[in-house]
RNA sequence: GGCCCGUUAGUCUAGUGGACGAGGACGCCGCCCUCUCAAGGCGGAGAUCACGGGUUCGAAUCCCGUACGGGCUACCA
């Protein structure tokens, strides 16, 4: 299905890519035109078609910092008619699993985050797993050594950490110090042929000054020049590093828009020498700041849940994430909280992304999730609760059907009380069980207070009459009873509640009991007489 | 250590030199509604715009410095 492997030397190495300006860009005044020394070359062509790409590691499930990374690249694609890549970088063996990348596209799809390309999408820029991609390497890599771009290192690992911590103890840049790039060429080559250990450095240009680029959300960010050094584009084993493989695969691809987390600010100038050494245009950056957890620390799983799945799990439903995340460092104008994704479409842009970290909230999230189940119509409420039903056993499989009707005249009554979808089948295992335990500090507290009996009784003798069985019905023959026995009305509806539910909150009294049925409503009533006082 | 980025209420944010004695949202507090809980309505507290200089008639907004936080500095991504 993927794997249609293009044919390589096509357009996607030739340096005819202009990168656009499509898109609203930051409108702050730079001197563009100006011919800055060491400047990035961009593009002017005008309209080159938007392609951007999430590339997140099958190391882990998707977590919500990826996620929003994701909504972004695709709300980006999606209002620019452009496309959205999705690829893997599964270049770490060790830590990447297919269980993980499964997850992964599960999770995005559950997000309503469709891919134009990529796993299981297919698409002629393939394959999309790093790991598929080895000859991609090794060929823009025979180019650089073509075009001497880049050099064999034969420095041990051991000296390397040597000189690094040398450098730095004099208190400068900790960068390589380029032994091998004066190895004679002939000489390096005899020591390849030996078969000595070697990696391939990039040889930064002399004459390379500082590397300045403008960030689609940070503005002009720039890199003094000697903070570059010849870093490792190829191991000792013959794989491309990260820095190395992500520019292969962005030239590749034809990638535009390079949307993605703040933690690869720095490696910007390295990928950016990259591109130059290859003859590429440069793609438009766009670094997304951190999210946090409540201690302003980078968030991880000591501050919870922090998958997109545990939120699914949580009965978070996945509009209501997508709507939180895409707020979390992006506002659509000064008071819009509530938007839906094809909203979040029509009106994103990166000068609306804000630069500092955010902290995660997650009682907002829940706030906002409580706004779309209320949002849900009883269909489709009835629809999302009816496999947490199952799952908590209060409802059969077969049964579902049947008890559509009912589930959906229950919806409303939960609907507004509960902000995940997990809380209600707690909130609702009353109405389903035959019997229901009472919990005590309830009966303590309604049941056993005087006039508690009497209020029952009466309650069942008028429910077994009442005709309709129906909430208005039921309301008004309940109504009556509080004044016949001289209580106040509270009394005799909680000791009611208590009754039926076990508990002193409930779903709106008249209507449970209506949903309850009369003999399950009647026997309740009868069996909490018992334990009510006088 | 070096380099880069960031800093508006507890939190997310609006704000691009005068309309800011700083707007919206979550959370918090109070009142109303009410059969409980919610939801909803109304109102409130909460920000010396990190700090210090400067530019300007005027700065949250521009410049410099400091502090704090984060990132990178790997043959991890």
């Amino acid at each position: 299905m993927r794997r249609r492997a293009r044919s390589r030397c096509s357009s996607s190495l030739s340096a005819s890519r202009g990168i656009c300006c499509v898109g609203p860009r930051r409108t702050r005044q730079t001197s563009h035109s100006d011919p800055v020394p060491g400047r990035v070359r961009e593009g002017k062509s005008v309209s080159q078609p938007v392609r951007v790409r999430f590339a997140p590691s099958p190391t882990g499930h998707l977590h919500i910092g990826g996620a929003r990374t994701a909504i972004y690249n695709w709300a980006f694609a999606r209002r620019n008619g452009g496309a959205f890549v999705l690829r893997i970088d599964d270049t770490d063996p060790e830590r990447s699993t297919a269980e993980n990348t499964a997850a992964i596209l599960r999770s995005l799809r559950w997000l309503g985050l469709d891919w134009d390309e990529g796993p299981e999408a297919g698409g002629p820029y393939g394959p999309y797993f790093q790991t598929a991609r080895g000859p991609l390497y090794d060929e823009a890599l025979a180019r650089l050594q073509e075009a001497s771009a880049v050099y064999p290192c034969f420095c041990s690992p051991e000296e390397l950490a040597e000189k690094r911590d040398a450098s730095r103890a004099a208190g400068g840049p900790a960068g390589y110090d380029r032994t091998c790039r004066s190895l004679e060429p002939a000489a390096a080559a005899s020591r390849i042929a030996s078969g000595e250990p070697h990696v391939w450095r990039i040889a930064v240009p002399e004459s390379r000054g500082d590397v300045i680029f403008d960030d689609a959300i940070r503005g002009t960010v720039t890199f003094p020049a000697d903070a570059l050094d010849d870093f490792v584009v190829v191991r000792s084993d013959g794989t491309p590093t990260y820095n190395f493989a992500t520019v292969v695969d962005d030239v590749s691809m034809e990638i535009t828009h390079v949307v993605r987390g703040d933690d690869h600010l720095s490696n910007t100038p390295r990928q950016i020498v990259v591109f130059e050494a290859l003859g590429q245009a440069v793609p438009t950056f766009a670094h997304l700041s951190m999210i946090l957890g409540s201690d302003g620390k980078r968030l991880s799983k000591r501050h919870g849940a922090t998958s997109v799945e545990a939120y699914r799990d949580e009965g978070i439903l996945p509009e209501a994430l997508v709507n939180y995340l895409a707020l979390l460092g992006w506002s659509l104008d000064d008071k819009t909280t509530v938007f839906d994704a094809a909203t979040l479409v029509d009106n994103f842009s990166f000068d609306r992304v804000s630069k500092n970290p955010a902290v995660f909230d997650p009682e907002k999230l829940a706030w906002l999730n409580g706004v779309y189940i209320r949002d849900l119509s009883p269909a489709e409420f009835a629809e999302r609760v009816t496999p947490l039903l199952v799952d908590a056993g209060l409802l059969r499989a077969e049964d579902a059907a049947t008890r559509r009707p009912w589930l959906e005249s229950l919806a409303p009554l939960v609907a507004e009380r509960v902000k995940r979808l997990t809380e209600v089948p707690p909130a609702v295992a009353f109405l389903f069980a035959d019997d229901i335990e009472i919990d005590p500090s309830a009966a303590e507290k309604v049941l056993s207070v005087p006039g508690a009996r009497a209020a029952l009784e009466t309650a069942a003798h008028e429910l077994g009459a009442v005709e309709p069985y129906e909430a208005a019905a039921i309301e008004s023959a309940l109504r009556a009873v509080p004044e016949r026995l001289g209580l106040k009305p509270k009394q005799v509806f909680q000791a009611v509640r208590v009754a039926i539910s076990g508990s002193t909150v409930s779903p709106p009294l008249f209507e449970s009991l209506e949903l309850l049925g009369r003999e399950r409503a009647v026997a309740r009533l009868e069996a909490a007489t018992r334990l009510a006082a006088e």
